[in-house]
RNA sequence: GGCCGGGUGGUCAAGCGGUUAAGACACCGCCCUUUCACGGCGGUAUCGGGGGUUCGAUUCCCCCCCCGGUCACCA
């Protein structure tokens, strides 16, 4: 029997929630979920000066949100928990013992002022920065004066000279490099915390992760890491470097592209469907055309080797396009879900509403589910239904009036919907025609001045559809007011 | 700068030695519609450059160019 997959998903919670690691935890949950493994989540929290608690609970509530549920982590729990690197301590600690007293590894004095003059150094002549091992051989009478100076070591790991370290990726093939570009790195830091090349070894070790599926800007610490496998005997997991999301401009996406994390997609009413599957697009492709998938279709036919090298341009227009197709495919009831906090801040209602208020205002919701890309663009969809106040957008809109049969078409089509028993789409619609034949006009001479004069647009939703929304009353009022505006008499 | 990765239309991308080089977004036009949107149909536009290998290169190899990543006691 093969060996069970597991892949993981292990952010520092230093903060916000970035979409590229939305992705980067996208494709390893589709890759678990395609093969039946497990997907963990782990917290990298080692760098306290960073780390904090709200990060992570954003970060855990932008994941159940996007649906990437996990089966071992944090708050879930696992057979190979804790789960926080920082509850961790003393497992690296045991490690970092036995590579001590095996001396794969040693104590280092140097400061930070001595570690940059050497850096600036081998700079100068032109060198790759790096530790050149400085003290790689103290004696103990040197580690005595450095501990009696009150010196706080940090722990190295000896690399060794003259090898080739070669990285078997998913997605890249095999990547060599050679190790004496690596000097000997900081595995424990002087306060005893270990580096994130240390910690990240032993924890996808001990939890039996199978698949390492990261972002490529990981895919030059590898060989650091792979050293530490093999001076602790490890066996080695499957590596895949999947491709960084870039900006407009094909830098790393950062603020200044716009919004870069989820939760900022959230709050401006995306879908998670809808950043799913977006992701998803982002370097990887399924087999047939359809684009538009949920993500359990995207997981039945998701595949490593289907993941694109190249980075990729992040384009809002397509993610809106993709948003708007999942938008297009809610139930009303879902979508006036979505609809709501934007209509609650744009003052149209309070959310407290019941009965007929309610289903009136899921009514007019509902004309904006083919016309939004994401929520906060319902309001300014729906905002003629709130206001009676408004302006011809343009002359030419204000023009229309001046038809001469304007006046005719007004007073008749009013007459029409006030003699009306019940007002819906079908009966205004009657009272149009009506009026149109029987007055010998076409369409364009009725239909035109009728929407400029009730909304002062010269485009809209069908008016047989606004007109029931708004009633009789409403309607009738508002082309008065539009008429005299005009200076246009009855 | 060293090391590493990448380069198919404006963007996302199929392609894996022989194709009229798919498809999607965007853009343009047409249709539907009283208008707009939705939807439908169609169009413009691409293999970074130069050498090889081969009967034949977008596809394989080399060089150049361009872009990106990384060189921390951050992850």
């Amino acid at each position: 029997m093969e060996k069970e997959m597991r892949v993981r998903f292990a952010p520092s919670p230093t903060g916000p929630f970035h979409i590229g690691g939305a992705r980067s935890a996208l494709f390893n949950w589709l890759l678990a979920k395609k093969m039946g493994g497990k997907f963990v989540l782990r917290i990298e929290d080692t760098d306290r000066k960073r780390s904090t608690p709200e990060s992570e609970e954003n970060i855990k509530a932008a994941l159940k949100w996007l649906g990437i549920n996990w089966d071992e982590g944090v708050d879930v729990g696992g057979p190979y928990g804790p789960y926080h690197q920082m509850e961790r301590l003393d497992i690296y600690k045991k490690y970092t013992d036995k590579l001590l007293a095996e001396g794969k590894a040693y104590y280092c004095y140097c400061t930070p002022e001595e570690l940059e003059a050497e850096r600036q150094a081998l700079l100068k002549e032109g060198k790759m920065p790096r530790y050149m091992g400085k003290c790689r051989h103290l004696t103990p009478e040197q580690k005595a004066q450095y501990e009696a100076e009150g010196r706080k070591p940090s722990i190295r790991l000896k690399v060794p000279e003259n090898e080739t370290i070669v990285v078997h990726d998913m997605v890249r093939g095999d990547v060599e490099f050679d190790s004496n570009g690596i000097g000997d790195f900081v595995i424990v830091k002087s306060d005893g915390i270990p580096t994130y090349n240390y910690a990240v070894v032993i924890d996808d070790y001990l939890m039996h992760i199978t698949h390492v599926i990261r972002a490529e800007e990981h895919l030059s610490n590898t060989p650091r890491q792979l050293v530490v496998y093999e001076a602790l005997g490890f066996e080695k997991p499957v590596f895949g470097h999947i491709s960084l999301i870039l900006g407009t401009d094909h830098t790393k996406m950062s603020k200044r592209h716009g919004a870069t994390s989820v939760d900022a997609y959230r709050k401006q009413g995306y879908l998670p469907e809808g950043i799913d599957n977006f992701l998803a697009l982002l370097g990887w492709a399924p087999s047939g055309e359809k684009e538009i998938f949920t993500m359990e279709e995207a997981c039945r036919e998701f595949s490593m080797e289907h993941v694109a090298k190249n980075p990729a341009v992040f384009d809002i227009k397509k993610l809106n396009w993709i948003n708007g197709q999942h938008i297009r495919k809610l139930t009303p009831d879902a979508f006036f879900e979505l609809a709501k906090p934007f209509m609650v801040e744009a003052g149209y209602m309070t959310g407290e509403e019941t009965g007929e208020k309610l289903e009136w205002l899921k009514r007019v919701v509902a004309t904006a589910q083919t016309q939004v890309d994401y929520g906060a663009q319902v309001p300014e969809k729906v905002a003629l239904y709130f206001t009676d106040d408004f302006d011809f957008e343009n002359e030419e809109a204000e023009a229309v009036l001046k038809e001469e049969t304007v006046p005719l078409v007004m007073k008749s089509l009013i007459a029409e919907f006030n003699a009306l028993e019940t007002v819906d789409h079908d009966s205004v619609k009657g009272c149009f025609k009506k009026v149109q034949k029987g007055n010998k006009l076409k369409g364009q001479q009725v239909y035109m001045p009728f929407r400029v004069a009730l909304t002062g647009n010269q485009h809209g939703p069908e008016l047989a559809e606004m007109i029931p929304l708004m009633g009789v009353e409403r309607v009738e009022k508002r082309i008065m007011k539009s008429l005299k505006k005009a200076g246009i008499a009855l």
